[in-house]
DNA sequence: GCAGGTGTCATAACATTGTGATCGATTCGA
DNA sequence: TCGAATCGATCACAATGTTATGACACCTGC
């Protein structure tokens, strides 16, 4: 009789190293931040040499853009997880506080994510952007409800919800960037009163 | 009679150099992108060695922090220039485009100004965090008149300032990260009903 | 079953980076 | 005028991304 199948086939063991390679990478900028990310240090947590990921990878921006597109889908993931309630308006703020816990929770990922200063001569492309994009459809598709149930005015889902997605952004890029000096509690000052001011605006 | 003094004095020499590095390192900056932005690079072009970044500025991210210094003075002046009408609202408006004007002129310097990411281990201490809050204080001046002339509900200019910034600098990232792709024309269908929508909400 | 080709990894090297040590020149103060 | 001190030029060092080289395993054709 034939011998079963070896558990782990070649094949498998590339993809295993490649994901194994993201994984170390992930952990290595979630802990110790972008200035840590390099390859010799990637690939020895992993127990292989730098060649790996030029092989997988092509390079150092090749891996980090892996990463970053593991993250975007973490956050697409976490921001479809929020349940829908017949509240859609609550519904939205549910919405911005997992975006934005998630941003808090993986503070430089982020920062890599929406950086506009490269890390290593990485930077996203069209395509790439545009995958980041899919975390975006969660708001569009609550902005569409909220219309719908006539407490938004009516018009483009994609618009408003780029409204609601780029104030959101700005807060989340100053808190990070340490700029909310100017008041004692930002986000009692500035982030709830800004998505409620927006808000009422959006509605008549 | 005393010989007048030569044209050029010792300290003036070293003024001019540490005033000369700051000013190559902001074109190279400007013009090549942060990668660009090395040691050996700016000194070469300032006719120095490297060792000048270390006299004159104790190391790289020294020279960073000098020249955003500088980047948030400019920022302060031009937001400064901004005439003051009789009309505070469209002041506001006319202030955020400075701002955001400023951002597209300069990209790059705007990027390690808000940047998250390290550019060579540089970052922002709180003490720096607060030099680069002045240019905000034309934000709140003007929404001090606007409150003042009753076009704005009364509250903390502060806060109010802080919500048009958050929102305003939102759009400018993403504008600048070239994540505006969910919309055709952004500026039409994102910032200005964004901003509008805002002020909406900041009066009634 | 087996030779040849393909892909992957380890080792080592190279160019470039920031940074520090050393040393000579230049300038200021007494 | 002379000593001290500062500044900058040169060189050195560690670390980085990247590439070349070679060895090894694995598929693929017979």
């Amino acid at each position: 009789m034939s011998v079963p199948p070896p558990e782990t086939s070649p094949d498998d063991e590339r993809a295993a190293l490649r994901r194994r390679l993201i994984e170390v990478a992930t952990d290595v900028l979630a802990e110790e931040g972008p200035s840590a990310l390099t390859a010799r240090r990637v690939t020895r947590d992993a127990g292989t040499s730098t060649m790996a990921v030029y092989t997988h990878f092509g390079g150092m921006p090749g891996l980090v853009r892996a990463i970053v597109g593991d993250g975007f889908a973490r956050l697409d993931r976490r921001m479809g997880e929020v349940p829908i309630t017949d509240d859609p308006l609550q519904d939205l703020v549910a919405l911005g506080e997992s975006y934005r816990r998630h941003a808090l929770e993986h503070p430089h990922m982020y920062a890599v994510m929406f950086g506009t200063t490269s890390l290593g001569g990485y930077g996203l492309n069209r395509e790439e952007r545009e995958i980041g994009l899919v975390a975006f459809g969660n708001l569009v598709a609550g902005v569409q409800r909220a219309m719908d149930a006539g407490v938004l005015r009516q018009g483009s889902p994609d618009a408003v919800a780029g409204q609601l997605w780029t104030a959101l952004h700005g807060y989340v890029m100053l808190e990070q960037s340490g700029f909310h000096l100017v008041v004692d509690h930002p986000e009692a000052d500035v982030l709830a009163p800004m998505m409620t001011n927006l808000m009422v605006g959006l509605m008549a």
